[in-house]
DNA sequence: TCGTTCATGTAAGACGTTACATGATTGT
DNA sequence: ACAATCATGTAACGTCTTACATGAACGA
């Protein structure tokens, strides 16, 4: 009981609209999994705790015994208190900055050739987003504002490790 | 044998100069904390297997069961790999942004009071990360120039995740 | 002598990943 | 008929956190 955020991102997702365990492995595909990506064997598991905890509760069943899920007032209680109360957790673990750490296992041109890498990679990833964005309608649903907010984010995130892959490439040198 | 960051971590520290467990630990303290965490328990887990698996060496024996721990060749192969080869894993999980999705569970007073909040704490971890810039004799030892990269990074990403704040309370607005 | 620091280890439980396992329904 | 998709579930294994447990050595 102590990281929950699985717990916490599906009572999101189902505080807009009920959906099934099916529906929402694809809610998460589409929308959270690059802030929070979850197994289907994880989000079947999580529901059925959160079902027996009385946070959600089976609304619907359906063909191919599909069960919809929707959110009860303690789930959206529960869900506003996380919001509201509960401090995010800084991110901690960085693998790529961990390796920096040990750049002087390295000769320095395989350093230079790591932060290289560092800084295409970011490149790719900033381009990726920025496709993404311009082939998304920013109007279509509630949850847009707030996913695009998100994509900010990763812009001025994957834009700021660029420049700083190139700057420390400096500093090696 | 996924993750694994922790036992490259622990070589990287190793490659460096031999230490015991305890030492380890005040060194994960001092330098990693703050991209890698790790406890007391896993460390020493992860030491003994290090050990078993040879990678590892028990150098020197001292007082109250002190054990001295040098990487062997195998180790530093494996360092050197790790840091050449595997490609890191880009960071995913972040519980900040997660909550942003569902902002809209939220009055839009609650949610600028959210993203003023991460606003105030980026720029307290801002400046912690400046008082500890100064604080430090940046020339005094290897591990410097690498930390001092690291550190960087670090005021990079609060700066960004401020201005990110600010700008998103006026998408809200 | 007595508190602090040094020093190592184990156990229980939560969370996450990968793989296994099964079967109904729909569309061609 | 057959393939694709819909739909749910369990098992094994590894990592991480928290707590428990023990004791030697040092300094005042």
């Amino acid at each position: 009981m102590m990281g929950m955020s699985l717990r916490h991102a599906l009572l999101g997702l189902l505080a807009d609209r009920p959906a099934s365990g099916y529906d929402l492995i694809h809610r998460f595909k589409e929308s959270l999994a690059n802030v929070w990506p979850a197994t289907q064997s994880q989000i079947y598991t999580e529901l059925t705790k959160l079902a027996d905890a009385g946070e959600i509760t089976v609304s619907d069943e359906g063909p191919r015994g599909r069960k919809e899920y929707t959110i009860t007032p303690a789930g959206l209680a529960d869900l506003r208190h996380w919001l509201t109360e509960v401090a995010p957790k800084p991110i901690t673990r960085n693998e790529t900055l961990l390796r920096v750490f040990f750049l002087d296992a390295l000769t320095p041109a395989e350093a230079i050739t790591y932060l290289t890498t560092l800084e295409s990679r970011s490149a790719a990833a900033l381009a990726e987003l920025l496709t993404l964005e311009s082939a998304i309608d920013w109007t279509a649903n509630p949850f847009s504002t707030n996913g695009h907010i998100a994509l900010e984010w990763g812009k001025r995130f994957y834009r700021m490790n660029q420049e700083w892959a190139e700057w420390a490439k400096q500093q090696v040198t």
